[in-house]
DNA sequence: CAACAGGAACAAA
DNA sequence: TTTGTTCCTGTTG
């Protein structure tokens, strides 16, 4: 794990651009900084970089929320219901341990000045940047040495009209990728919290003793200074009643970085719930129409499930003549959608069936049924975790 | 080992 | 009855 070099490669290096996305990694050096980066992906880097310095002046800067808010509707301007391009995104792209604590301690020794970075404006340019450069180059192993170029640190604040142009042609295809992952990711995090801290996603609801493990829960993840009872007494809806500038003045040091973890539970909760008692609203839904639902949001559920999109031609195109009439209707490649996390769609069918312990096994089963109904088979080549409605629309 | 196939009993609408 | 759910045995890659 030597480092050469001081300054920024010793960190990025280990994070590897090309590995795709991740969450919450986190670097601690000893005493003196911290870095943190969330969501970074293999074309974008969305989120929120922070090198802190302790015992000097806090050089760190938080770019919660409102830049956070900034990309979201930045992206949420590009999904428009298109699909997913490629399922080289998928989940094994996290190749990153989502443990803070599993990271090699290489990186580590050498510590970098501390700077604040602020990579948040330079989304899309580096988004052109990478793209131009290697249009999804099938992993390029790295360039020689952790190259500093690719160090996707540029403090510019600025976005050129060449960039925007250039902006316009790559953000169809990569940042409603990037929106899927990045929400994903979120979701996963926030669902994993709450399973270990047995509260709801829901801030809302939260009990103040909810809010209390909340907060620790929170400092402990991101390493932030205890606030001790800064929120005691406070429940989950008194919290979020509260601004930026009230977290700010209840704990000083991180008050902005809770604010800003809160902001992003209070959003992706909301879609969470919204999700989960869509079901309030009618009769008992079928398993084949929520899995359409679910299709229907690839920049909610691309994650865990998504239409597979054989393009004619490419590859090895079937193109006989003789099977052209034979493999006409129910033997298109539509309607063909891939689950790539079994068992998360299954959680999500067992919440809104209300059935806790709805797993895949029951889920698949509950698929096999409707092979004899025609209404979902397995396509003409079987492959684990693929279907196939044969019915359209 | 996880996905897959399908029988059987059961529950709820 | 229909549509799942739960449980299970066995197969497959």
């Amino acid at each position: 794990m030597g480092e050469e070099g001081g300054g920024m490669e010793g960190v990025f290096s280990n994070l590897s651009v090309e590995e795709g996305p991740r969450t919450h990694i986190v670097y601690t050096g000893q005493d003196t900084e911290e870095v943190r980066i969330e969501f970074w992906g293999r074309h974008t880097f969305c989120a929120f970089t922070l090198l802190q310095r302790r015992g000097k002046q806090n050089q760190g800067s938080v770019l919660y929320p409102s830049r956070r808010r900034k990309i979201h509707s930045r992206l949420d301007k590009h999904i428009s219901g298109t699909h997913l391009g490629s399922g080289k995104h998928g989940r094994g792209t996290c190749t990153g341990t989502p443990n803070p604590r599993g990271l090699p301690a290489g990186a580590l020794e050498r510590h970098p000045q501390g700077v604040y970075l602020s990579c948040f404006d330079t989304l899309l340019s580096e988004d052109v940047a990478w793209l131009l450069k290697a249009p999804e180059a099938p992993d390029a192993p790295q360039a020689p040495a952790a190259g500093p170029e690719q160090c996707p640190v540029i403090d510019s604040q600025v976005v050129s009209p060449a960039q925007v142009e250039l902006e316009e042609q790559v953000e169809d295809g990569s940042l409603e990728q990037v929106q899927t992952l990045v929400v994903g990711e979120v979701m996963k995090d926030i669902e994993t919290a709450c399973k270990l801290l047995n509260i709801t996603a829901d801030p809302m609801e939260w009990s103040s003793g909810n809010v209390q493990k909340w907060v620790l829960w929170t400092e402990h993840l991101y390493r932030l200074p205890h606030v001790g009872g800064a929120f005691r007494e406070l429940s989950g809806r008194d919290l979020c009643a509260m601004n930026e500038e009230d977290f700010r003045q209840r704990c000083l040091p991180s008050g902005d970085v809770l604010h800003a973890h809160l902001d992003i539970w209070k959003s992706e909760g909301e879609e969470l719930w919204a999700e989960a008692d869509s079901s309030c609203s009618g009769q008992p839904i079928h398993l084949w129409q929520f899995l359409r639902e679910l299709l229907l949001k690839p920049h909610a559920y691309g994650r865990c499930i998504r239409w597979l999109h054989k393009e004619k031609g490419a590859g090895q195109g079937e193109w006989d003549r003789g099977l052209e009439v034979k493999e006409s209707w129910e033997f298109r490649d539509r309607g063909i959608f891939k689950i790539e996390d079994s068992a998360h769609v299954a959680r999500l069918w067992g919440l809104r069936k209300n059935r806790p312990a709805m797993n895949y096994d029951k889920l698949s089963r509950s698929i096999r049924q409707y092979y004899k109904k025609g209404i979902i088979r397995k396509p003409a080549v079987s492959q684990r975790l693929v279907y196939q409605f044969l019915h359209p629309v």
